[in-house]
DNA sequence: AACGTACATTTGTATATACAACAATTGTAT
DNA sequence: ATACAATTGTTGTATATACAAATGTACGTT
């Protein structure tokens, strides 16, 4: 019996609860495939993200605080997270000369080509989670999301 | 503009991504909301689940595996979310005669108390996520959830 | 110019988690 | 009866994350 079986048979829980664990238990299982399809890249999700939003922007310097906004990371571990991929030459970070408080973060060529790799590891491994579901059921899920009321 | 607007105007992202961004990002922000209503009580997110698991057996002790199998954490996880609340009082532990490979993790009664508390805070917050969504509209993020294709 | 305040990022610390290796017990086959 | 395999749980280690405090910089007021 799977979990998903466990929360529908449960009464004891509320049909909030049941929901929320069920949202809980699903997006943690995608985390897992996604997280073991960039293994092989040695990058963990939270860095392909990060390298991702940089792609983005194309060219144009992110400073961290930008960095952070498209993230659900904090922004403490947004600097750790761009420490470890300037130590694996994926992006340049240098402070930025107009606000001296600011960095301007970059990625570099060998991230861009790095990342090419990971983008189709990523698109399959999501492919393969999503084909259950249409094009409208796809946007009917966002839109549900939607309702939920978060900050 | 909050990050879901970032998601739907971002064009360079597939549909499938945006779907997963999404997910995550409310998933991220439920479990900030139900961490923070558990604070008081100075127990986790997950060690209130253990908990929860622990009193729909109805006095029926445990083994660490039948609760793994209704959580998302690893099976090592487990044993020191039960070791923390074995240093509560919330449990109590000890080895099945019968199988002496296994434990048998119980709720104690302070633990129930407390998780009557907890209840309440949980279920609010809960709520106060949720009550944009009719019950259809649950029942319909249920089915969504449940033709994404894990494990 | 000096002051206080807000901003942008970093660092310290505690906790949480994943993964792998290990240990103990039980089950099964010869 | 013994060897081998499977089950159940624990521990070590590395990494990740949250939260709070500290640092350095910029800005507005007087």
């Amino acid at each position: 019996m799977n979990v998903e079986e466990q929360i529908k048979t449960n009464s004891d829980l509320s049909q909030n609860t049941r929901s929320i664990i069920h949202l809980t238990l699903v997006h943690h299982r995608i985390q897992e495939e996604l997280t073991a399809a960039l293994k092989p890249f040695e990058v963990s999700l939270q860095q392909f993200n990060v390298l991702r939003i940089l792609r983005g922007r194309n060219g144009v310097a992110a400073n961290l605080s930008s960095i952070n906004n498209r993230m659900v990371t904090k922004m403490s571990n947004t600097t750790r997270l761009v420490d470890k991929l300037l130590a694996k030459g994926l992006v340049s970070r240098q402070t930025c000369p107009s606000n001296r408080r600011k960095v301007e973060i970059d990625i570099t060529p060998e991230g861009k080509k790095l990342l090419t790799g990971m983008d189709k590891a990523i698109a399959d491994t999501e492919a393969a989670l999503l084909n259950g579901l249409k094009k409208e059921e796809l946007e009917l899920l966002n839109t549900l999301l939607d309702k939920i009321k978060v900050k």
